[in-house]
RNA sequence: UGGGGCGUCGCCAAGCGGUAAGGCACCGGAUUUUGAUUCCGGCAUGCGGAGGUUCGAUCCCUCCCGCCCCAG
């Protein structure tokens, strides 16, 4: 099924980190008719990341991404983003932490990087589009495209690209969006690509073996003064070695023990590097605040939505309203647990699966202690 | 150095003669393109120490060590 919009024939650039997906993306257009070329961004320094499972985007996988253009006969250029990525991504990351926030890299990525300075060049190259291998879902709406979470919900990746402008929307392509991951890795196979059995990436790209906390230790120094552990109350339980270890509800890493039930992180307090704790029956909040919020829908009056505070959950039935200054308020349904700053709220239409849009999450109303 | 109580996994804590529950913490794995959560698995040949009684003792007896409390 080829595009409703594009020429037969048109130049498509095909965003490739070197791994299944994106390579299979640029083979499906490569099939399709479409003029593909293949775009590889170098994000952070090969020695940094020595070859391991789970990675993308520099080394290797730049290698592999090439492989994989020469197998279905396309170009291939890799392009140096480094620095932009230091800045807007890294650099962005440890800041959220040192906030006490819990940031989401990916979604920087997409917004500062990916749909930002690699959609200008493939615009620059004269190319239709700009494809991905997210999984989800374009649709050609009345009024512009829509972005629909994927058909496959154990793969949508649409939590992560709430922040995606219309205009970008109006220009990007995402072809494995109604596909299964088990059609794509078969397409892989049967193509002969390299990667065809290449484990999915997971944790985040540009950190080795899951220590974020060395970089964030690093660019961000105060992020790891320690401070003590509190209650509530502001009972003192114990002493951590820097808020950038702990996001709000975890149970993990702590050490409090000689509890009845365990413990969560309920709130980070970046000034006073403070970590309050306390039971799970506390982590609940309906209530959510959100800034920069990214509407892909007219924002003119309170809505009734569906909307997820963290990539793998269920979304709850919720109302959104829309704030000055590209602020949202949204009411929950149901309480949900662990709503950490710096986390996404994405909306979802109350029926189906359009994205209505999403914002970054500043705070949360403890509903609880409200009442 | 009179009286009473207590010492079981890193922490809390059952067991009170029949061959060491549970929770918390911790570790490992699964899940996950954030960070978490969650799930599964692991975690005291030994119950302060030394003897004794008994077929058999963490549970009974003796002594010792260490805490705590009330009196002096």
């Amino acid at each position: 099924m080829t595009d409703p919009v594009l020429k037969p024939g048109s130049r498509i650039v095909a965003a490739m980190s070197g791994g299944v997906d994106s390579s299979v993306t640029a083979a499906l257009l490569k099939k399709q008719g479409y003029d593909v070329v293949g775009i590889t961004l170098q994000l952070y320094p090969e020695e940094k990341t020595p070859a391991r499972k789970g990675a993308c985007c520099a080394g290797a996988d730049i290698y592999d991404a090439k492989r994989v253009a020469e197998t279905i006969g396309i170009a291939h250029y890799v392009l140096d983003y480094e620095s932009r990525f230091r800045k807007q991504v890294i650099e962005d990351f440890a800041d959220s932490y040192a906030r006490g926030e819990t940031p989401i890299p990916c979604v920087r990525c997409n917004q500062k990087v990916k749909f930002a300075d690699l959609l200008d060049t493939a615009r620059e190259l004269g190319a239709e589009a700009l494809a991905t291998g997210h999984y989800v879902r374009r649709v050609e709406g009345a009024d512009g495209a829509q972005l629909h979470a994927a058909a496959d919900a154990a793969r949508d990746q649409s939590y992560f690209l709430f922040a995606t402008t219309r205009a970008q929307l109006d220009y990007l392509r995402f072809p494995l969006g109604d596909m299964e991951k088990s059609q794509v890795r078969a397409i892989a196979a049967e193509l002969g690509l390299v990667n065809a059995a290449k484990p999915d990436s997971q944790d985040i790209c540009f950190v080795p073996q899951g220590r974020y906390t060395a970089i964030v230790n690093r660019l961000r120094p105060d992020a790891a003064r320690p401070g003590e552990i509190v209650d509530s109350a502001g009972a003192v339980l114990g002493r951590h070695d820097g808020i950038a270890n702990f996001t709000v509800g975890q149970r993990k890493g702590l050490g409090l023990s000689g509890n009845d039930e365990p413990l969560f992180v309920l709130k980070l307090d970046a000034v006073n590097a403070r970590v309050v704790v306390g039971p799970r029956g506390s982590l609940g909040s309906s209530s959510v605040m959100l800034k920069e919020v990214n509407w892909l829908k007219a924002q003119d009056a309170p809505f009734a939505a569906r909307v997820k505070v963290r990539s793998m959950r269920p979304p709850v039935a919720a109302t959104v309203t829309p704030l000055k200054d590209g602020a949202a308020r949204v009411e929950l349904a149901e309480p949900e647990e662990a709503i950490a700053p710096g986390q996404a709220c994405v909306f979802y239409g109350a029926e189906g699966s359009r994205v209505l849009g999403g914002g970054w999450i500043t705070g949360s109303g403890r509903d609880r202690a409200a009442a």
